[in-house]
DNA sequence: TGTACATCAGTGAACGCGCGTTCACTGATGTAC
DNA sequence: TGTACATCAGTGAACGCGCGTTCACTGATGTAC
């Protein structure tokens, strides 16, 4: 009865008798880091879809089926490093813009060196879904504690954030629509489209349902995601590469497009 | 010596005196294009990363190898995949731009249309670089042939395209930002670190150097795509779910803060 | 302090699978005379 | 029109590899008395 190794059905959370602070309990915290130190090389390398748990084993001087008092799978190992990458973001934003409120420009900034750091764990959160793998419902928290930070953010002062902190963000004159009739628009999101979108915001508000952020920040938040996610996105993958621009000028430039007229 | 199978090493283009319109030239380029349709059913399931050259022959009935004859390796097929993926988009980009000049409203929607009718095409394209698979060259002119488009788009009528022709995009009064100071800012790409890197482009003109476009327009183009790319990529992703608004609408908003306040 | 027992990390063999790719070969199709 | 030959599509066996995962087991570590 008890030969059929009772063990077995233990990967991840121990339920033993051993309490958080014993050796057996620290060395087991050891080597669970140590695999998803190997596992996050494996991602810098080549991303997650071809993460390989015999690969990890082997580098670690272990063999495979060791794995398996770590983690019940490969899928269980993935699961990890996409709720880690989500709590290193969330983390990161959180950092950056705190204390209170959050300036924009600082929390791109930060988006920005995280996404750089390791692009593959960028790509880990917001790239292409790994082909097979769905991730479960907690991550949907954290991916909203981000846009919260994001919502805050926009809210803040006005609607810009610190926006004039970071000074001379003003022109009068636009030199590139010389001719065109003046119109007190707003950061180019709330044209007439524009407007309607925050109207349709404020319609169908299952987002952010409990953030006391006007429509329109909400808009902002979604065009500072989006917008930035593009251009990393793009410069992550290579997609600049040969149109020899500085890459860190234009994400500053997107930035700027979201500040409003300051 | 003959007996060595002179023709292992013709895979591809045919060089025998098979002329264009042959029964064995039409039969090969027949096949041809249903193993490129089976790994474009491949593609759709789960991307590039997992296509398999054997369970495209079983598919098809054949044997694994038999691939061989049109292809030389895997790397070969997600070559064509990707330079047909592109050249696909040139084509609708370009379509939807002619006669010139190109409407931008027209060149988003058309963006948009193809990314939604094939997601994993679009990923193919513009997504987290397939693992071990590097493009050669080649690839490089057509992406700079779907710039010139959006390049053309944005020099046309003033740096607005077709702006007006959509109509009632104008609003005297900006709803979100009422205490803001006005000031004459276009499309929110052109504050002041908008403008310095409009001149950081003038300098830099490695890319489109012989386009007659204004470094503004280039820095529109550029914000077009990334814009445009984040919106999409992360829709197609499933970042939206649950978020309750309409892709759409916001892609709509988005291409709107493009034009300039017309 | 010592002994009996339970727990648990890790091993090695094995299963079944699929992959890309090579090779020598068969049989059908086309070509030359 | 018929015969000899070349071309070429496709097969089946095989190579070598790596994968995730299971299973029964060993040996060390910890616990209870």
């Amino acid at each position: 009865m008890a030969a059929k190794d009772g063990a077995r059905d233990r990967a991840g959370t121990p339920r033993g008798r051993d309490g958080a602070g014993t050796p057996r309990e620290r060395y087991r915290a050891q080597v669970r880091a140590e695999i998803k130190e190997r596992a996050w090389e494996q991602v810098a390398d080549a991303g997650a879809s071809v993460l390989s748990l015999n690969a990890i084993a082997k580098q670690m001087g272990m063999s495979g089926p060791a794995l398996y008092r770590y983690f019940s799978g490969r899928d269980d190992l993935i699961t990890e490093l996409v709720r880690d990458a989500y709590r290193s973001l969330a983390d990161t934003v959180t950092a950056a813009g705190t204390p209170g409120p959050p300036d924009v420009r600082a929390l791109a900034a930060a988006l920005r060196a995280w996404a750089l750091a390791d692009p593959h764990r960028y790509f880990l959160v917001y790239g292409t879904p790994v082909p097979g793998y769905h991730a479960p419902g907690e991550i949907t928290g954290i991916a909203s504690e981000i846009m919260t930070v994001l919502l805050d953010g926009f809210t803040a002062t006005g609607s810009a954030g610190a926006a004039g902190q970071g000074g001379a963000a003003g022109s009068a004159d636009d030199p590139d629509e010389p001719g065109e009739p003046q119109a007190s628009e707003a950061a180019g999101v709330d044209a007439g489209v524009g407007a309607r979108f925050d109207a349709h915001l404020a319609d169908h508000r299952v987002w952010a349902a409990e953030h006391p952020a006007p429509p329109a920040a909400l808009h902002r938040a979604l065009s500072f995601w989006t917008r930035l996610h593009g251009v990393l996105s793009l410069e992550l993958a290579g997609h600049f590469t040969g149109m020899g621009f500085d890459p860190d000028l234009f994400f500053a430039a997107e930035v700027e497009s979201l500040l409003g007229p300051s």
